[in-house]
DNA sequence: TGTACATCAGTGAACGCGCGTTCACTGATGTAC
DNA sequence: TGTACATCAGTGAACGCGCGTTCACTGATGTAC
């Protein structure tokens, strides 16, 4: 155990252990049998469960966000002045997800349901730290998102925006449960990549629908008080 | 009290509490003393907490289910003999879920967040229960889609309605929240009808989307392993 | 070079608390004869 | 009609348990003089 790798073997527990059952699911005492670490080690170098939390999240979000500004910095370059389109701000923003350096193979499925957790879990702490520490990577994917849609709405596109972040969020958090559900039905192997991939055109088309169905077909009539 | 509202008592105080805070995050103190009833009540009524959650659950589902399979037998009959359309099926769904008579106004999206935290929470036994008991007109709603999108290979059509899935949940989970960001930022006021309406050309879009874009455009390399 | 002290990582055991559940009990209502 | 018993809804208090956190302590390493 070297020196001081305890930090790292709590954080490396908790990240999976989260991701697994969720934070209020997962206890410290979870966390440090599976670290091999003393249960008050968290507290010692943590402070408390929240500021673990705070510190699993940190740990992969700061090197993301950076990743993410120099993807949006290339990609505003190569277009020199106009704006880039919808395709090439998802991809840009899917790249950056796919391309992070990983601890090891599970690093992406992890990251991915650890993102969906922040957003399905109502942990008021979590949204407060996450909106403090990276509202500008999330504004800049925001106004490029408007840039590259300006046939919308400001309602429509907010909507749509939140369209795209749930169908996101919900498949990656639980990519793991439906790739095994593809492999036992269909006996089809899927990688976070391919999964990606098909996300990526989905969204697109969603975001630019034409909305000319906001009247239901004949024989549905929706209340729309 | 009449002889017996202790039972409606606990499921209105339940529900909303189970809506508002998830599961395990609502304890049973809480709901007790919400519905102004013994503690002991839960525990004689229903048998557990875990018991409760599937009451709650079922309360709202068995009704639900109901309307559904008869949504789509009108639906079947319209359409003599030919598939009905994607667009048709989601609406016959969409319908089905907002014209359920609510026990207040409320609740329409505590039904949905419900849902939402069904799919997104990791309770083994809420999924279990929900398998077993609901099985039939999910599986009719898949075979729906399945007739409607003929030309999407079964492994597109299985992502992309998981794709779905996710948006839906997701936005009707947390439909509260978004509704005032929306009001707060916009100023625009919105019901869950409306969001509905938005979102069903959103899904269609994406279901009938070209995978032109399977290949990332120029400059983006994704590696599709 | 040796000694005294400070800092730091980590530990073992306990703390108080809120949790789901259980249990013995009450009082009202229904049923049998 | 009256009495004995059974059933049922509900209650108050306690149970044991696992939780996050705290605290006094240890032992190793660094620093000052």
């Amino acid at each position: 155990m070297a020196q001081s790798d305890t930090v790292d073997r709590i954080l490396d527990a908790a990240e999976e252990l989260f991701a697994e059952r969720g934070f209020s699911e997962t206890s410290l005492r979870m966390i440090t049998s599976k670290a091999k670490v003393n249960l008050a080690a968290v507290n010692y170098h943590f402070g408390s469960k929240n500021a673990l939390i705070h510190a699993v999240f940190a740990r992969f979000l700061t090197p993301f966000s950076a990743t993410l500004e120099s993807a949006f910095d290339q990609l505003e370059a190569r277009c020199d002045g106009k704006p880039p389109t919808l395709n090439q701000t998802l991809w840009a923003l899917t790249e950056s997800a796919v391309r992070m350096p990983q601890r090891n193979e599970k690093g992406i499925s992890i990251f991915m349901r650890l993102l969906g957790l922040a957003y399905t879990q109502s942990q008021g702490h979590l949204r407060k730290f996450l909106e403090q520490e990276y509202s500008e990577p999330f504004s800049r994917f925001m106004g490029l998102l408007k840039e590259a849609t300006p046939q919308l709405s400001a309602v429509d596109r907010y909507w749509r925006i939140q369209f795209m972040l749930g169908a996101t969020a919900f498949t990656m958090s639980s990519s793991d449960a439906l790739q095994d559900i593809l492999r036992n039905k269909l006996g089809v192997e899927t990688t976070v990549q391919e999964i990606a991939a098909r996300l990526v055109p989905f969204l697109a088309a969603g975001m630019q629908a034409q909305d000319t169905m906001l009247t239901p077909p004949a024989g549905a009539r929706l209340p729309v008080a």
